[in-house]
DNA sequence: CCAACTGTACTACTACGAATAGTACAGACA
DNA sequence: TGTCTGTACTATTCGTAGTAGTACAGTTGG
C-alpha cells in the first residue's frame, strides 16, 4: 500500500536553478536522506503544480528526469512512486560527473577567495545529511 | 614592466559551462594559484579571441566580469592587467555564495549516490592546488 | 601625425533552453 | 462513465549566450 505524503517541496524564484531542477534536487534529496522510501507515492503532476503554483508541464519534466535517472517509477493512470534502489549510473559516468562537480566547487572557492580548509569543513558538515541515511 | 604571457587557456565546446565562464574560471584559477601575478598583462581581447577562435565580444565579456570582480584592471588603449589583491566580496556575499556551492555539491553527491567520504577526500586533494599559493 | 594597436560600447541577429498555456490521448479505478 | 492519473504534443514568450559588424576613445611607436 503506497504511502502518499505531502511533499513539502519549496521553490524559490530567486534561486539560480531552473524550477524543474529545484524540484529534481528536492525530491532526490528526500529519497537520498530516506525521508521518502521506495513505494512512497508522490503528488500527481497536476497536484504538485497546483501546490507550487507552476505549470504542470514543468513538474512533468522534473518527474520525467527523476524517472529516467531511476529514482522514481511511473505508472500511467496511477501515479509516481519512489523506485527501489538500483545502480543508476555507470562508474565511469559517476566519476566524470563527480570530477565536474569537484572542479566547479574548486573554481568557486577560488572565485570567493575562500579558505579551502574552511570550505572543506563546512562541506564535511553538510554531507552528514547523506550519511544519516545509513544510521 | 608588465610581463606578457601566452595565456594557455583552453575552451571545450563539450563543456557544460558557457564559453565566457570557461574563460573567467580559467583566468581566475591562474591568478588564484599564482600562475599569474599582479602586474602581469593578459592577451588583448582580439588576441585571445583569435587564439581561441571565438568572437572578441565573448572575450570582452569575460574580461569585463573579471574586472568587475577585481581580479583584473583594464587600461583603455593599453590592455588588461592582473590587479593587486584586495577584498573583493563582502563576507556576507562570500558566505551566501559558498552556501550555494556547498548545496549544489551535496545535491550532486546525492544524485550520483556517491560515497560522501570519497567525495570529500577527492575534493580535499583537488583543493591543494589553491593552498599551494601560500607555500 | 598617422597607423596599428588597445579597451569599450553599442546594434542586430541567431540559436537555444526554460517555462507556460492549451490540448489531447491512454490508463486506472470507483 | 466520470474523474483522476501520466504522457505527449504544439505554440508562444522570454532570457541568455554567442556572433558579426561598427564605431569611438586611448595609447604608442615610427
Amino acid at each position: 500500500m503506497p504511502r502518499t505524503r505531502g511533499l513539502m517541496l519549496q521553490i524559490a524564484t530567486g534561486d539560480a536553478r531552473p524550477i524543474s531542477k529545484q524540484i529534481v534536487d528536492g525530491v532526490r534529496m528526500k529519497i537520498a536522506t530516506a525521508e521518502l522510501v521506495p513505494g512512497d507515492q508522490l503528488p500527481s503532476v497536476r497536484g504538485l503544480a497546483q501546490q507550487l503554483t507552476i505549470n504542470p508541464n514543468t513538474v512533468a519534466k522534473a518527474y520525467a528526469e527523476l524517472t529516467a535517472e531511476g529514482w522514481l517509477e511511473s505508472r500511467q493512470g496511477l501515479g509516481l512512486f519512489v523506485a527501489t534502489p538500483r545502480q543508476r549510473l555507470s562508474d565511469g559516468e559517476r566519476d566524470r560527473r563527480m570530477d565536474e562537480a569537484i572542479s566547479a566547487f574548486v573554481h568557486e572557492v577560488a572565485a570567493l577567495d575562500y579558505p579551502p580548509e574552511r570550505a572543506l569543513s563546512r562541506l564535511d558538515r553538510a554531507l552528514q545529511v547523506l550519511s544519516r541515511k545509513t544510521a
